[in-house]
RNA sequence: GGCCAGUUGGUGAAACGGUUAACACAUCGCCCUCUCAAGGCGACAUUCACGGGUUCGAAUCCCGUACUGGUCACCA
């Protein structure tokens, strides 16, 4: 059997959506599955609409994903993407059209847009178009071709019969002849058209697997007839279904839709948003929905990808950044949040302390801000918080309770979490409290918040003994 | 409009003719607990878009209807 190898190949028309990392993805899994080559194609012949910049978000976003390409023009020693316009200058798909023009499987066409556009009105809704063109005779072409006319290259389709493939993911699928068109393979600018150079680099850079979106499920017949005009082998075909914003639409960068970008900034975790994004349309064997993607090579499965769009569900991406935040081993997990926290209450505190206190807590690392916050400066707030169901507390009894805890801690020498939590607690259990009728009030004083992270001992901790100290003295003042 | 495809809970989904219709997110309870989380436990689709068939038996097979999406470019 040969190697598997497939590619992605988008258009640098913007940013990269997660509909367009997830082919990605696929196309990658697929290949590596089976130790197969994955391979980077940009697919610029659109020249109107290309955007500055986007090719490089491609191949940043790839990197940053870990989807590594296996081959590429050399770039500073690295492989580089394939490029279409590059390519296009080499001549490749102008010698490809013609030779097409040779073999009688495609016709030049002198059409203007007028004339088209005339048949279409005459002919309204089934309308298919007949090119006058292909009537022209041997003599009439050289004509025109040494005139300078401007031309396209078309290709020959006879619209009768039916043309079926099979698609991995949606079966067999068969349509009437009639509805394909001559469609154009070079245009008047000179550059192939998407479907034909498309086409000829995946026959060139023989690919096996061709993975991309399903709104190309209806347009694979017509990328068969050429494969079929000259004679190649046509790959197996994956189509995707699409990842959707809601029931009706799909994700698209235009509506400024999450784009991986986006994503980074909010602090999901590349490694994260690729397991996500795995499990939107396909599913795994086992019951299990966190994977690397060392682990996902091996369990990706073609025939297990589904049929249907699927709903980009931001909650459970939250969620499952968060089981990635808390599995990490703890010296990466203190790198990757030390600026976060550094960015909010600079280097006056312990960072790993307060990266511990949060850390079952933290699911997007844009969170850390909000929840920290008090460090600096205790929160505004009204006595009213004191009044804690479960506690039992309110601003009454914080009148009796902070004045104990304050001596409390003024006596406690090493001012450790655990120290604090055991004179606390003992203190609590000598006057007759639960812990938490100690601790709440505690928390309040130290924190201005009713919800704190790590609990009212350790955020004593963080404070240190003179800033604790002072914060309680400052609430009871308030009381 | 023609053609192609899809339709299981709020969401991702499993099920390959016979299960109480898995599992996960979300939601809601309870437990644990120094708040909130995290963790543990439990609840949550009398039903698989609808209507007919086939079958002892259908979410699973067949037909029709409805709805949704895609596509009909010198865009990808």
């Amino acid at each position: 059997m040969n190697k598997i190898r497939t590619r992605f190949a988008p258009s640098p028309t913007g940013y990269m959506h997660i509909g367009n990392l997830r082919t990605a993805l696929y196309a990658y899994l697929i290949a590596k599955k089976d130790d197969g080559d994955f391979i980077l194609r940009v697919e610029d012949t659109d020249q109107g609409r290309l955007v500055e910049g986007a090719v490089d978000i491609i191949f940043n976003t790839l990197k940053q994903c870990d989807l590594k390409h296996d081959e590429g023009p050399d770039v500073g020693g690295n492989y580089g993407p394939y490029v279409q316009s590059e390519r296009m200058k080499a001549g490749i798909y102008h010698k490809y059209a013609h030779k097409l023009v040779e073999m009688g499987k495609a016709h030049y066409c002198f059409c203007k847009e007028e004339d088209i556009q005339k048949q279409r009105e005459q002919q309204g809704d089934s309308f298919y178009f007949v090119d006058p063109c292909k009537k022209l005779t041997k003599e009439e072409i050289e004509a025109k071709l040494s005139s300078n006319e401007a031309y396209v290259i078309r290709l020959n389709v006879e619209p009768e019969g039916t043309t079926s493939f099979t698609d991995e993911v949606y079966g067999t699928i068969t349509v009437d002849n009639s509805t394909l068109d001559e469609m154009v393979l070079l245009k008047s600018d000179g550059f192939p058209t998407y479907n034909f150079a498309n086409v000829i680099d995946d026959h060139l850079m023989e690919i096996t697997d061709v993975v991309r979106g399903n709104e190309y499920l209806s347009s694979t017949p017509k990328y068969n007839l050429i494969y079929e005009a000259f004679g190649w082998d046509i790959p197996r075909y994956i189509h995707c279904p699409p990842v959707m914003k809601d029931e009706h639409q799909k994700l698209s960068k235009r509506n400024g839709d999450a784009s991986f970008q986006d994503l980074l900034a909010k602090g999901y975790l590349p490694e994260a948003i690729l397991n996500y994004i795995a499990l939107l349309g396909w599913a795994p064997e086992e019951e299990r929905e966190i994977y690397s993607l060392k682990e996902l090579c091996q369990a990706f499965n073609v025939k297990r990808i589904g049929t249907t769009g699927a709903i980009f569900d931001i909650e459970k991406l939250t969620w499952m950044n968060g089981v990635y935040l808390r599995n990490m081993d703890m010296d990466k997990y203190y790198e990757l949040v030390k600026p976060y926290i550094q960015e909010v209450i600079g280097t006056g505190f312990d960072y790993k302390l307060v990266a511990n206190a949060i850390h079952d807590r933290v699911n997007i690392l844009s969170e850390i801000k909000d929840m920290i916050g008090f460090f600096n400066k205790t929160d505004d707030y009204t006595a009213d918080i004191y009044t804690n169901k479960k506690a039992k507390t309110d601003p009454e009894l914080a009148k009796t309770i902070l004045p104990i805890v304050l001596d409390t801690l003024s006596k406690t020498e090493t001012f450790s979490n655990e120290n604090i939590f055991n004179a606390l607690s003992e203190k609590a259990k000598e006057c007759g409290y639960k812990n938490i009728t100690m601790m709440y009030p505690l928390q309040v004083a130290l924190s201005g918040r009713s919800v704190a992270p790590g609990g009212a001992t350790a955020i004593a901790e963080i404070l240190g003994k003179e800033e604790t100290l002072k914060r309680i003295n400052e609430a009871i003042s308030r009381l």
